[in-house]
DNA sequence: TTATAAAAAGACCGGTTGTCCTGTTTTGTC
DNA sequence: GACAAAACAGGACAACCGGTCTTTTTATAA
């Protein structure tokens, strides 16, 4: 029989940041990959790597790990994805055409298209819970305004609701597009709304 | 104490179209409202006032309860509410026009924007099975292929690629837009695509 | 009337869910 | 170095999940 040394239990080394990191990479991943209600809390915990415990020491349930996922991946992430090149692009049709061929381009190298984070999880938790809805129509929101200046500053000869309006075809056909690339597993539909979109914005 | 009569327990009339036709609805709806995933069998058990053994009859699983759903509720609602108003239409345009507005006067009427049936499926499941997203896919292909043949109906002289890149850019903007209205609880978004749409194809 | 199968009822099972609770270890502060 | 608070471990828990099972009731056709 071996003998263990009892003080050579599994060390821990507390690093708060990264722990809470760490879930919420995992989270974000999961609820993306299987959907919201799909994944449980041991799901993330064992793909964590943690326990419990550090998981309820952080997140005290559920809905508080969703909406911290929201927040503080999926809304960053539709910024960097789709917002910002638009808004740094020579042209709102050029930026819309690099985040629609861009997307397509990643989608096309991955195995799975898991399709839009922030359309999953709207589908999934805007009718559930009003705090999930508030949250995840925020980002739609921030997107669309965002673009929809873009468009006034391009031609400002476009009158606002005329540019607030086609923000919003834009970003609706974006999540569309993203629904129907789920669906046939091909980014196909990205592509061609691409092409079209360019028509309406020349 | 009251004598109850054993022999007059509840009566039971055995109409098994009936039944499964309410269990169907019953599904629907909840699917619908609160997502394949967070409707347990027992919620449709209860909602359509029968047992498990009744539902477990007609349905053996979870999953072929929602295939059937999809394929017999979601599938005729589709094309009754999107596909037979274009096809019907004096053109294409108009018909659209009258889909997206005549949606969004429905949402309007009710007290919640509950989404595309369609939409909400496909995202939530899409991934998580390959015959849901067989089943989903198709809906979206019938959709699109008729749109596509419309448009070519109406203008020959456009290609078919091209009328195929439109009826998909409509297909994406009316379920991202329903996904937008879903967020923000409003039909706003549907009628801006709407006005947006109706440009392109003037 | 009787035979037979379909339809429906309702209890039951193992497994899993999200949450909470009680300890133990680490960290920062005086 | 003492001590309080934070970070983490790990299990307890009741509630519920989807699916199976057996039994009873109903409809139908010979």
């Amino acid at each position: 029989m071996m003998i263990q040394d009892s003080k050579q239990r599994p060390r821990r080394t507390n690093n708060p940041q990264a722990m809470r990191a760490q879930i919420l990479d995992v989270a974000a991943d999961l609820f993306q990959r299987q959907g919201y209600n799909a994944t449980s809390i041991q799901d993330v915990v064992r793909e964590a790597a943690t326990t419990g415990g550090a998981l309820h020491h952080h997140f005290a349930t559920k809905k508080a790990l969703g909406l911290a996922v929201i927040a503080e991946r999926v809304a960053p992430e539709v910024d960097e994805t789709a917002v910002q090149p638009v808004a740094t692009a020579s042209s709102a049709a050029v930026g819309i055409r690099k985040v629609f061929n861009g997307v397509a381009d990643t989608l096309e190298r991955k195995r799975a298209v898991s399709g839009c984070p922030l359309n999953n999880l709207a589908l999934e938790l805007s009718l559930a819970d009003p705090d999930f809805r508030e949250a995840v129509n925020g980002v739609f929101d921030r997107w669309r305004s965002a673009l929809s200046l873009r468009l006034h500053a391009d031609r400002p000869e476009m009158d606002l609701s005329r540019a607030h309006d086609l923000a919003t075809l834009i970003v609706a056909s974006y999540s569309g597009a993203m629904a129907m690339a789920k669906a046939s597993q091909s980014a196909e539909p990205l592509r061609a709304c691409a092409v079209q979109l360019e028509q309406v914005l020349s």
